[in-house]
DNA sequence: AGCATATTGTGACTTATAGTCCGTTGTTAA
DNA sequence: TTAACAACGGACTATAAGTCACAATATGCT
């Protein structure tokens, strides 16, 4: 499956069970909310300073986001 | 530490434990031999799909390429 | 049902930088 | 002093970052 697809879901899944929305995550990882949705839409080439920038908003290690 | 250092220290440690060159790395990946050196050299916000590139030719998943 | 409102998705766009290509300069080891 | 490897630089193209107005989809309320 297409990496991009599969790191969508996994912000999706890690930003549902904090329980907050889009928004919020955007505001925490100081990104656009636009941002986040094409990120969790899978169809952002996301670099590793904003996966680091979302892994630390949703609360989890580099290590942690990439375990799937 | 700088996330774009840390990749560029895993990088070169993956890629002195194959024992194979940036030259022949950057073969494997499919990516440039001056962009390697420049990844390793922690200058580069390296993308998603260029770390699975990369991940892939150093033989470790992305899980085990984040075990730093 | 209907209406509001919070939330998410889309398309287009500019700016910043990722990534390539070519050559040069160090560096290391034989 | 060779050769193989690694770092550096400039110029260039490709693409990610970042933002916006708007559209669509939930979710709750009377």
């Amino acid at each position: 499956m297409d990496i991009k697809i599969l790191v969508g879901k996994r912000v999706k899944e890690l930003r549902n069970k904090l329980g907050i929305s889009q928004e919020e995550l955007a505001a925490r990882a100081e990104l656009d909310r636009t941002y986040i949705t094409s990120v969790e839409c899978g169809k952002r080439n996301i670099s590793i300073v904003n996966i680091e920038k979302l892994a630390n908003a949703l609360k989890v290690s580099l290590h942690e986001f990439f375990n799937f």
